[in-house]
DNA sequence: GTAAGAAGTACGACCGGTCGTTCGTTGAAT
DNA sequence: ATTCAACGAACGACCGGTCGTACTTCTTAC
């Protein structure tokens, strides 16, 4: 019974393959994250990598779905750095300052070798209509989203006001990680990541219950 | 005599030239901001304009050229659409709402097809070291300079408290119009001037003197 | 258990097209 | 008459992508 797990009616993924797939888009995401994914060349990554550009295309059949494994294996690499991590955190203003603090941790740590993947990738592509575009768009509708929530809890737990206009507090809180990803990508300089810790502070502190 | 008022050495610049010169830089402008500045090629500017890439090579001897007059020209536009306009109120708080008042008109009324033509394009720049990015980051940084000397202002008139953190608040300022240019050009929703209009007043009666 | 064969992996060569750039020339403005 | 403005042609390099072909792994039949 053991074949039955294999995926429904294909058979075919190949062991050593999926390594090679797994170094493409894990260097993909690197060079994507300071050249972008629309100046991401298939020569330059496949020679970063030491491998031809006719076998990149063994892996996938053009650019554009190249990208959108891209953005997907970009996704895997935040959600264990950054989101699950929060997740595990109690629910309200605890997990926004998990996911807060998370992010960065996630600059601080130089996961990617530009600050936030997409951030960057999102800023060139946001004019710019495609599949690859409407997908970061969703992503960042997501990360607003988990703020969203967390507030939400935060609420029903008490611990913000019953006025507090919760979705201009997701618009300001991440205006604050939009804007410290930049400076920190352009100074490196980690005084930018405590001027987003204070503002995030003062942000959450006016949104507490008085008393 | 009157030849003697030209530039010192060059004796050179011809009257349809620079209406040209002028077309070519708007159209770059225009397409930068969607494109990017390095996305921007050659080519697809000269047929933009009707003109002949080698045509183009009459006013620039490399792309780099380019590129830096490009910037140079938004530098222009975006001087004499928010900031010179904004420099006309009175020193202080006024000037500040001056400033982000005209940037968010500045998107509102999109002299830029895409926003800000420099967000866009230092999100691009920021991990690619050259000329460019350095002019962008400088451009950038006169812009915080901008805020911070109204603010400075502000608190020689008693504006706002001797406590505030100055720097603080130009962080958080541009912080607010940072995500409101990319949400602007993403969803074309002007609920999102609105939320960053709502961000900034906040910002500032917190920093306002109690009394 | 193993041999046969199907399928995945990777390659080098090559395609048409576009990139930034150079050159020599022509026509128009000064 | 001089000089700039604009052109078409052409360049080498690289772009994304295809093709035929070897080698390797996995599945299947015996």
């Amino acid at each position: 019974m053991k074949s039955a797990t294999a995926a429904s009616l294909a058979r075919k993924p190949r062991a050593d393959g999926v390594a090679s797939r797994h170094a493409i888009l894990d260097a993909a995401c690197r060079l994507a994250t300071t050249h972008g994914l629309e100046g991401l060349s298939i020569g330059e990554l496949a020679e970063h990598i030491g491998m031809s550009k006719s076998g990149l295309y063994a892996h996938f059949k053009s650019k554009e779905e190249l990208q959108l494994a891209t953005i997907d294996a970009a996704i895997s690499i935040f959600n264990a750095d950054v989101l699950e991590p929060a997740r595990k955190s109690r629910p309200g203003l605890a997990r926004v300052n998990a996911l807060v603090e998370g992010f960065l941790g996630h600059l601080a740590r130089r996961v990617f070798p530009a600050g936030c993947f997409f951030a960057t990738v999102a800023a060139q592509l946001a004019a710019r209509p495609g599949r690859p575009r409407d997908k970061i768009v969703a992503v960042q509708q997501s990360w607003a989203g988990e703020f969203a929530r967390a507030l939400e809890q935060a609420r029903e737990a008490g611990e913000i006001g019953p006025g507090v206009d919760r979705a201009q507090l997701v618009f300001e809180l991440m205006a604050m990680l939009f804007l410290v990803n930049f400076e920190w990508v352009v100074t490196e300089d980690p005084g930018v990541l405590e001027k987003a810790r204070l503002g995030v502070k003062r942000l959450l502190s006016a949104a507490k219950r008085p008393g």
